[in-house]
DNA sequence: GTTTTTTTTGCAAACGTTTGCATTATTGTT
DNA sequence: AACAATAATGCAAACGTTTGCAAAAAAAAC
């Protein structure tokens, strides 16, 4: 291939003796072409191996097959990206995408200065958006939604937004990882994460709804905000025990990557965890598991959000009014808890 | 915006009072157009926010400004898409695209029964594909290079390939790791991998030749053929300590995840490490200091490798031949190892 | 063997840009 | 003031599909 002049629709049909309208419909394996005639031309083009040019059909058609996935980093980009958990969300969406006959454009917070919705959906570059995150200002997205763009996002379903949110039950997350700490013995819990964050606040009200129920004042020193990154929350641990000891026994994490950040303050200072510290994670990323003590977590369903999320999409498609998704948590008993 | 019908160049035209050559090319910067006219013209694009149509520009100017990411995964996709680090080179390959003006579109070995070229290419999906990982076979690859695709393959750079590879110094680096594991005082250093992997093999090599220089001699036990997820690690050393007992007292790992698999095996039989065995991982993945003992490691720079990937990328575009490019390692010291 | 119905194909007009060339407006030169 | 040179704009033809409608071919009905 790469002839000095490619291929095109019309070459293939004069090579076939038949009309460019004949060849577009039995590629497209219209029924309106007679079935002999289109699977000739379909062996015919894939002997030549021609392709569709697809600019030219999306111009046509004024459909692109394309969804746009926007990674909403807030501030810290190089932190945030490597976050497994996000990432492995791009990758069950592209699977996700793939399957129902659509491509993933990804774009991260680079773009962040563009008007998504122009970007993407009236350049026809994407037929829809996907964004992973609602970060801390959803400004942005409303404008987006306002704008009536085909829209998804990942985040907190619960909140009363103006555009479809799939996302895990956050605060069911947090209560039943406060609770397991409760049943397996710890009395000072600290909730560790940003509840300025959407969906951290919501694990965050679980948290104490659980100390609530059950019985245990909540104390302001038991609150630390943190950032996502398991950096920033492993200095915070560590600053935290300078200034006030062990002044906890159990942590509730925002997510593994701060999890894994505070787990490693505590070892350094040899506390033992589970028994000193019992800490429970949110998201169970493949490496949960393979830390020393292995880590208990709240399990996200990354592979049916991304199905859902990509379901929600194509409803808009059609016209139709897409509606916020919760999706099922599990706790996910490792040894980073004692047993119950 | 998202009126009934959206504006259009010459809509836009005709509002501005103009042709709307005159506004394509005010909106291109072309300097064709008085700076006066092209500015009041820009300014009233953006008040009335129009956006060009790319699918139309893409078909008239046959150029995409979009590249094709392909993570080429072997068997296990489900594993492999977890790690850590082809998913960073995603992330970088993005950034490194967005900066030179081109947008990715993300694929995965889905697509593995597609022509890549002219799927991608000569649809004009894409100006260029970028291959992520040359897996165990690379016929594939090699057809797609045969047809003069636009390529660069993340992957073993000292191969003679019919298509350019950026990738690190693998030979260097298992050498490095291996006399890393000599100096720290281990004798009986076991090689944990695919052999039969592009890039693993090169590491293998250098692990060879470490221990020839070293008078070191080497044992096929110590070679332990081990695809590259952590679940496959744990179980191949569990498998191997149970059968021999502690046979070995280094290990070089083919990759992070790999290390991360061992370290847990290790741990659960309580042997120490680095004092009992030292492990030096490959990659240096986010997580490899958060890690208890915190993992040494060879340090693949995916940042500058992402921005030198599309250079030669891009350098293809303007019918320039692409080169090979071999990118330096580094032994990141931390604590799987002893100290020297 | 017509006529009607159904199936199969072809014609030609879009889709919204970009760009070579022609044209008009502006400026400079004598 | 007339002409030449330059700068700024417009005309119209692509780019390669898809698709409504008309036409032709085949099959069915009488």
């Amino acid at each position: 291939m790469a002839n000095e002049n490619k291929l095109t629709l019309a070459g293939l049909a004069k090579l076939a003796g038949v009309s460019t309208s004949t060849v577009s419909r039995a590629l497209n394996d219209n029924p309106l072409i007679k079935k002999e005639t289109r699977e000739k031309l379909q062996a015919l083009a894939s002997e030549n191996n021609f392709s569709l040019n697809r600019a030219a059909s999306r111009l046509r058609t004024q459909k692109t097959n394309v969804v746009a996935v926007i990674l909403n980093l807030t501030d810290n980009t190089d932190q945030s990206i490597s976050d497994p958990f996000l990432l492995k969300v791009v990758g069950d969406l592209n699977q996700a995408l793939n399957q129902r006959g659509y491509e993933l454009l990804l774009s991260n917070s680079f773009m962040a200065t563009q008007d998504w919705a122009n970007y993407f959906i009236s350049s026809s570059r994407a037929d829809g958006i996907i964004v992973i995150g609602q970060g801390k200002s959803t400004e942005k997205i409303e404008k987006v939604a306002e704008s009536n763009a085909p829209l998804v996002v990942w985040g907190d379903p619960k909140g009363h937004a103006n555009y479809a949110v799939v996302g895990s039950n956050n605060e069911l997350g947090g209560y039943q990882a406060t609770e397991h700490l409760i049943n397996t013995g710890c009395k000072r819990i600290l909730f560790l994460g940003d509840p300025e964050h959407a969906e951290m606040s919501e694990r965050y009200k679980g948290y104490g709804r659980a100390l609530k129920e059950y019985d245990i004042n909540i104390s302001d020193e038991l609150t630390l905000a943190c950032d996502i990154t398991s950096k920033v929350a492993y200095e915070k641990i560590g600053d935290l025990i300078l200034d006030k000891g062990l002044s906890f026994d159990g942590i509730v994490a925002s997510s593994d990557m701060v999890a894994l950040g505070a787990l490693k303050a505590l070892k350094e200072r040899y506390i033992s965890i589970p028994n000193d510290v019992g800490i429970v994670g949110f998201d169970d990323i493949a490496m949960a598991e393979l830390f020393h003590p292995s880590l208990t977590t709240i399990k996200q369903n990354t592979k049916s959000a991304a199905k859902i999320m990509v379901k929600q999409l194509l409803a808009q498609f059609n016209g139709e009014k897409a509606k916020s998704v919760v999706m099922d948590i599990e706790l996910i008993a490792r040894n980073s808890t004692r047993s119950i």
